[in-house]
DNA sequence: TGTACATCAGTGAACGCGCGTTCACTGATGTAC
DNA sequence: TGTACATCAGTGAACGCGCGTTCACTGATGTAC
């Protein structure tokens, strides 16, 4: 069932070798690699911590040598999730050539990232919900959230008004998650295909949420 | 394990007789109603068939004679709360005294009930993504979806154009599922405790979604 | 009013399944001397 | 450089579990005559 022969395993820490040696190098890697598959290619009820050790080709008590149990793989899934997330959002937010028009960006890739890695948004809202709201490692000053926060204030959010601009960066985010997980639904096919597809029918849907076509200060749209 | 002394079931077509009768009379309401009970008191990864059968105190093979398998079952529940949802979303609507702050009105019940039902909303969602976004009935003048509709006319949305109009609704309906589904989440706890609670944190982010808080016209905010 | 019988709505035992997790094990690795 | 040994990261068989669904059954109901 394993094939020796196969490709090295590239391994960050461990020191990287030609040939895949019979430790596996870097297991914990290509279990989450392997339950991001599954998400993708089966959906969310089919991630079983036997099937991410069946698609990895190693039998189901070796991920009990990197993961506490099974939550604990799920949530190393879901922080790569995050992290993958951030980086999208700081592209889509990149290619913003006005501070004022990023945020709006950084909306639309939201939303594009969570409707190219569905199940995998999914399993990242539920890690959120439990715990805190996302890992660490997605609070910092470049994770999406703290993006959102300096594109606001980029965009002419006043910075010293705290609550404000918390409670705006909050609602930036629950309209994105919104749209992600709305813009989907099959009611809205006809119209979608009326605006030429789905990037022009979200950027409809965000140009409507205020939040998103805000400008520095009250102008009519 | 049946108590056969209990308080009669009550069946709204068939004809309603002071003792339970031994064919249950409308096991089929009670079986959505035991779902309901179970999603709110153990969660969706406890609402299986034989569980739901359980909590209605027969075999688990009687719900096959009311449903042909356990996702017709599912939508059973999931349609009841559509139907919930509506008549939240009417009685948010019918609060407000002016029709232009309905919609915020709206808003504030939807999340409301999504809060109060966190699973049964999650349920309803996931039904929703599947087949169509609603059921017929949740798509109904008085379903929450045509209310929003309505009050953004009445609040002043041009009702020839319907394309805008249409956004608007989409854009509103994700809007208030956004809140709806991060508004409990750990990290806000401080922020939402500083505002008063939960009401006024909603209030606070669905103001700044500019939707909700729309004027007839472009107004300073 | 009484009886025969079809139909309906239950029962409970059984099926096969995939799951998460544990266990004793073993092969490869790396370190001390 | 060679050997002994602790440690690490795998194996595969087994556990008990709850699940969805099927099955032959049976008790209650309602209708025809």
């Amino acid at each position: 069932m394993r094939e020796t022969g196969n490709a090295a395993a590239k391994s960050a820490d461990a020191p990287a070798c030609g040939a895949r040696p019979y430790h596996h190098g870097d297991l914990s890697r290509a279990l989450v690699a392997a339950g991001r598959r599954i998400l993708e290619a089966e959906g969310p009820t089919a991630l079983s911590l036997r099937a991410v050790a069946r698609e990895a080709g190693v039998s189901p008590a070796a991920p009990y040598h990197h993961f506490k149990d099974k939550s604990e793989l799920l949530d190393a899934v879901a922080e790569e999730g995050w992290r993958e997330l951030g980086d999208a959002i700081a592209k889509g937010r990149a290619a913003a050539t006005d501070p004022r028009l990023a945020l709006n960006e950084i909306g639309v890739a939201y939303v594009a990232f969570a409707r190219q890695n569905p199940a995998l948004y999914r399993l990242m809202y539920h890690a959120a919900c439990n715990r805190s709201m996302m890992p660490d490692k997605a609070k910092g000053e470049d994770s999406g959230y703290g993006q959102v926060r300096e594109a606001l204030i980029a965009a002419g959010a006043d910075p010293t008004d705290e609550r404000e601009l918390q409670l705006t960066q909050i609602a930036a985010w629950c309209n994105a998650h919104g749209v992600a997980e709305m813009v989907g639904f099959k009611e809205f096919e006809t119209l979608k295909e009326a605006m030429g597809g789905e990037e022009a029918f979200v950027r409809g849907i965000l140009r409507h949420t205020g939040i998103f076509s805000r400008r520095p200060r009250a102008v009519p749209d």
